[in-house]
DNA sequence: ATACTTGCAAAAGTTTTGCAGGTTA
DNA sequence: TAACCTGCAAAACTTTTGCAAGTAT
């Protein structure tokens, strides 16, 4: 039986709040902020368990190590800005791009990340 | 000035022989065969200067580390076999993505990536 | 009370760096 | 010869695990 933590509650409640994918890291800083002294081994633990449970899923698509987003979103892709290194969620999917998966290959998913400035970083101020 | 060295140009000759982007593991095994004795901080060292040359493009998108490939490939994209955990590469592209672009945002460069099973993983033989 | 979680510290990976010796131009 | 590279080992990071103590049911 699975028990509900403060610290539990306040990862989801951090990942709830973002706009886009969060590293680890700044699970910590965020989770932190509601339950203090909470260690980075208990953020990495229940990242794991709660992307078993399905609650949560992992994206690997910058470089820059995992990130995690609540899963039952609606289909949707990210943006990662180079500026800020963060990952923005952004709508829209060009539907189709199954002519892309050679012959004899199964796709079970697809994902698609845009690379480049977010408006914060955009000129507006130095980054 | 650069110098030609015998690791380098194994590394390079990977990169170019492989069907897909290639792990610093999966270049160290495969250039040892051709430089014995080759030490897995000289693929990481080659692998950045190339990147800073240009040479190389490094792509982390797997969840499973960088992989890198040859620069100056004509536009391409992924994908990742999740019986063998190894990029090919694919032609194609949904040119039209940047209804996909936030207002304010700036799009450089995107990548797509499809995940499933390669033909070798696709139920054939047993993975 | 029992089962599950936590924080800490140690361990296991992966990537980077320092250095003495070797190689390239 | 001077500049650059290499292999090794140590260092720096990131992620995982063991354990005694704490918390949820």
């Amino acid at each position: 039986m699975k028990h509900h933590t403060r610290q539990r509650q306040a990862i989801l409640k951090c990942l709830d709040q973002a706009k886009g994918p969060l590293s680890p890291q700044e699970i910590l800083v965020r989770a932190r902020e509601k339950v203090e002294g909470m260690g980075i081994a208990t953020v990495y633990r229940n990242l794991k368990s709660l992307e078993k449970e399905g609650m949560v899923r992992e994206l690997a698509l910058s470089g820059e190590g995992a990130r995690y987003e609540k899963s039952g979103l609606t289909h949707h892709h990210h943006f990662f800005c180079r500026g800020c290194n963060k990952f923005y969620c952004v709508e829209g999917c060009p539907r189709e791009i199954s002519f892309m998966v050679p012959r004899g290959f199964v796709m079970e998913e697809h994902e698609i990340v845009l690379y480049g400035k977010c408006s914060e970083c955009c000129g507006n101020r130095p980054v």
